[in-house]
DNA sequence: ATTCATGCAAATTATTTGCAGCTTC
DNA sequence: GAAGCTGCAAATAATTTGCATGAAT
């Protein structure tokens, strides 16, 4: 982590290394508010304008990638060559993530169609959970 | 349009006629205040909160299909049969819808390895355009 | 006549920013 | 010691809401 800061020309903090570590233990995104009581529950405190300003900075170096949801609220993931995406139930508002992302088969054809050179996406699927659709019956 | 409010339980109004009209008219998703400016340009006047609240009303009912992107604004289409993506430049941030929804093919895998029942997305592409492209050689 | 829609101003929510003091290199 | 972080309070931007009035059924 220290290596990865030096890279950057971050200064190593412990705000940080708090925040980087506990996108590093999450197997979802989180959002600026996630983190922070994450942060508090482990008995720190971190100032939440400073958590943003970390998640920015982070993204910009894309370090981390930034995705803005439905509930127009933005959440942060770890840049990984495995990015991640969810699906988000309608009735529980579970998130489950997906194994891989289903649209790298869609990229080649879209440029070759568009003359686009593609870059990122963002994308949130939604629908009903296995166990909704249980108890729903 | 007269048919569709009385069959959603709606009033007949005439902001909601021109609201409506516009989003018709449009080939792109547009945001409330694009609205605004086009409702001003027609020389007529709606309030920017009334605007809201008729997107809104209009999204409930699956009249239309309303889209949080990067921008952290809220963008609306018409919900027909074949919604629109488009890919968007992140140079010079045209728009460029695509034909048909990439997605479609993907939804089928999704729901068998997931037991979701998938219902909706929501896709933000991002590139360089090809106008882009032979400007930045 | 009742129900719903609208305008206006004020509230809300997520996020950003200015600035003064404090760390890190 | 200079550059860059941080906390705090205040600003911003998109959207929502309360309320009194007005229009549609």
């Amino acid at each position: 982590m220290e290596e990865l800061f030096k890279k950057f020309n971050l200064k190593d903090t412990k705000n940080r290394e708090i925040i980087l570590c506990i996108l590093q233990n999450s197997s979802l995104p989180l959002s600026a508010e996630d983190i922070y009581k994450s942060v508090s529950s482990q008995k720190q405190n971190i100032n939440l304008s400073t958590i943003y300003r970390t998640l920015n900075t982070l993204s910009e170096k894309q370090i981390l990638i930034k995705q803005v949801r439905q509930d127009s609220k933005s959440y942060f993931q770890l840049n990984k060559h495995d990015h991640k995406h969810v699906l988000i139930c309608n009735i529980c508002h579970k998130e489950v993530p997906i194994s891989e992302c289903p649209f790298d088969s869609v990229n080649k054809k879209l440029s070759k169609t568009t003359g686009f050179s593609i870059l990122s996406h963002n994308i949130e699927i939604f629908g009903i959970c296995p166990d909704c659709l249980k108890k729903d019956q």
